[in-house]
DNA sequence: GCCTGGATTGTCT
DNA sequence: GACAATCCAGGCA
C-alpha cells in the first residue's frame, strides 16, 4: 500500500497553472495500481485547446464541476484520457495527466498492458487510463472523497519541471503549460 | 533507433 | 462531415 497524505479539495480550487506543476511526483492511486504523475498538461477555458473553451457541453460537463473532480474523456475512437478538474465550479478547468511512472500493482498493469517493458507501461494519456483501468465510468470520480480513485502526497518535493509546449495541439502553441520531471 | 501512416468512434458545427 | 488533448506497427537507416 502506498504511504501518504490525500490532497484535499483546497489544493485543487486553484488555478490550473498554480495546481498543474505541483502534481508532479505525486501519487495517483487507482484500485490496487500506483504511479508517480511525471508529466502533465494545462487546459483553461480561455485556451482555444481546451474543451471547455466553447462552453458547457454533455462531453465536458465534469470539466465545470469543482476542483477536486476525474475527468474522463473518450477520443481518437479508441483512447480514454484522464484529466484533474482545478479551480472552483464553473472554471472550466483541467490538468491532463500524460505520464506516470509505476510504482504499486505492475502485476495488473502488465496483464493489462499486454506484456508491455515496463518503461511502457503508463508513458502516455492512453495507456496510463489502460493500465489504471479507468474508462468513462470513472468520469466524475471524486478525488477528494472517493474510493476508487485518488492522488496522494507522499513527501516527494515537487521537481523544478521543465515547460515546454503541448502535445498534439494545432493552436494556442504559445501556452506552454506542460510540465514534465524528467 | 527514428520516422511515417493507419486505425476507429464520439462529439460538435 | 470533419475533427480530435493518441497509440502502435512497420519500414528504413
Amino acid at each position: 500500500m502506498t504511504a501518504g497524505r490525500r490532497l484535499d479539495a483546497p489544493f485543487y480550487r486553484r488555478d490550473v497553472l498554480d495546481v498543474g506543476p505541483e502534481l508532479l511526483h505525486k501519487v495517483l492511486v487507482a484500485g490496487e495500481c500506483a504511479g508517480r504523475i511525471v508529466e502533465v498538461e494545462a487546459y483553461r477555458s480561455d485556451d482555444p485547446a481546451s474543451h471547455s473553451f466553447r462552453g458547457r457541453t454533455a462531453r465536458n460537463a465534469t470539466m465545470f464541476e469543482p476542483g477536486g473532480l476525474l475527468y474522463v474523456y473518450f477520443t481518437y475512437g479508441m483512447h480514454f484520457c484522464a484529466n484533474v478538474v482545478t479551480g472552483g465550479a464553473g472554471a472550466g478547468q483541467a490538468v491532463l495527466l500524460r505520464a506516470v511512472v509505476p510504482t504499486a500493482g505492475v502485476e495488473t498493469m502488465r496483464a493489462r498492458r499486454g506484456g508491455r517493458p515496463d518503461r511502457l507501461l503508463a508513458d502516455g494519456p492512453g495507456k496510463l487510463c489502460q493500465a489504471f483501468g479507468i474508462d468513462r465510468g470513472d468520469d466524475g470520480a471524486d478525488l477528494v472523497t472517493g474510493d476508487r480513485v485518488t492522488i496522494l502526497d507522499d513527501g516527494t518535493p515537487v521537481p523544478s519541471a521543465r515547460t515546454t509546449p503541448r502535445i498534439g495541439i494545432r493552436v494556442a502553441v504559445d501556452h506552454p503549460w506542460r510540465w514534465l520531471a524528467r
